[in-house]
DNA sequence: AGAAAACTGTTCCATAAGGCTAACTATCAC
DNA sequence: GTGATAGTTAGCCTTATGGAACAGTTTTCT
């Protein structure tokens, strides 16, 4: 519940920053290193990793090191938990929505709208 | 495209706050005024006003005074930014995948992955 | 062994986030 | 017009973010 909630806050978190998103958009296509992931940015190096981390920290990656470099994958499962709370999200108005359709079709019926 | 980058920005940022997401869900249910909506929250009113200018400036709520009092309302085509992103996101993932299983299945197919 | 590669750790800096209190403005209800 | 209501402004504090520089450390290459 909390853990959840708290999950949330670190994944919109990570996909607040666009060099983030674009690391994630470059690992759609498949594994990388860290250095590869990094060439593409005009940064130096450990403010890169900090990304990595606070990408890995948040769940949506997954890395281990062979030898002396970093491999880095996507951790597809965890966007599901976006989609999720998405749909709660759409599940909500469109529920509103409903209700108030039902509302104003049947007069009658009892079912206080606000 | 920047543009689209920066909207982003702004409202995994929003979302990235319990508090906030907490407003959004009752702002599911319908329209409220900013009294109403900080109710629930052991929060001094300035604070919490931070928030609603916050959730304002990402675009994911709309809201106008009458009288002395505030109205927030729920701006849905605004989350679908989101429902884009993550679908191109998945396009991506899901579409290496396919490439793969082809490589996988079609031993002689010459299609590099990676 | 010695050098280069690929991170990692540490420290620093500027700005933004999230909270507070106190004082202020603008309605609304009598 | 007085007083309560509903926000708003301004200032302060603490912590987190996003960046940089510079000095390690571990592997790998020759």
């Amino acid at each position: 519940m909390e853990q959840f909630s708290n999950s949330l806050d670190h994944i919109f978190q990570a996909l607040a920053d666009p060099t983030r998103r674009a690391v994630l958009e470059r690992l759609g296509h498949g594994p990388a290193s860290v250095g590869e992931l990094a060439m593409p940015f005009d940064m130096a190096l450990p403010s890169f990793m900090k990304h990595i981390t606070m990408l890995e920290a948040s769940g949506l990656i997954r890395t281990h090191k062979r030898g002396r470099v970093r491999h880095c994958s996507i951790e597809p499962q965890r966007l599901a938990l976006i989609d999720g709370w998405l749909a709660d999200q759409r599940a909500l108005w469109t529920g509103r929505t409903d209700r108030l359709e039902r509302f104003v079709t049947q007069p009658g019926h009892k079912d206080k709208p606000r």
